[in-house]
DNA sequence: TATATAGTACAAGATGTATTTTACTATAGA
DNA sequence: TCTATAGTAAAATACATCTTGTACTATATA
């Protein structure tokens, strides 16, 4: 019997996304009480896109992965991939909606340095 | 060598609470962030004071003593004693000077039943 | 004084979280 | 094709959290 030999093509990185009603004010609140994922939230919210790069100075980029994970499963940031590097912004229009008033409350909240 | 007796008097209920300093929005956002908890502070929010007792349909009365606690030493509430019962109430005003905005904000976002 | 009641304290168990270490994948560019 | 780079995956550690069970304290009232 003759072993076939397939070509590897790299898998595309994707992300799972939360379903709507899998969101809640509980698991956004829960991402938000974390400092280093409170920081990021606040520069996503002043710079539409930020890749992982930009915030190696808070913490190891493995770190970053698990934060980016936790905000990504609570609903509160999305990603894309271009080339090496990745993009990720915050899903206002989607708090906006189901939680009015919530982000803009925390984010106004939270001391300027 | 003859024995002292001592009449013991009840010492008086008293609780410990964070210093001002001691006070995050991070503290805070975890402290919201629980079901059981968000619901206490809701009702809170609407009654001025309120007993353990009002919630025990939520949870235990074990659980509430440490739902109480957590919210208490995140800066969230207050409590007195009165006879044998205990009362419970928002610190607004703090958290309105420290965080201002952030309270309404979660509360507004939460779902109305 | 005895009893019931509102609430507390503590320990156990199960589960979840933040971080680091090590090793890996996917892409870009020489 | 080789190498460097941006980011991921998994395991381990250490620690925090939520809940329940059991036993307790403080107060009110009969």
């Amino acid at each position: 019997m003759s072993q076939e030999i397939i070509e590897a093509t790299p898998t595309p990185r994707t992300h799972w996304y939360p379903d709507r009603e899998d969101i809640t004010i509980y698991g956004i609140l829960a991402a938000l009480s974390d400092p280093t994922r409170l920081a990021i939230v606040c520069q996503l919210a002043e710079h539409e896109e930020k890749c992982p790069f930009d915030f190696l100075d808070i913490t190891s980029k493995q770190n970053l992965t698990h934060h980016f994970k936790v905000l990504r499963e609570a609903g509160v940031i999305m990603a894309r991939y271009e080339g090496r590097q990745k993009f990720i912004w915050l899903r206002r229009d989607l708090i906006d909606d189901m939680f009015p008033g919530l982000l803009d409350g925390v984010l106004n909240a939270v001391e300027k340095p």
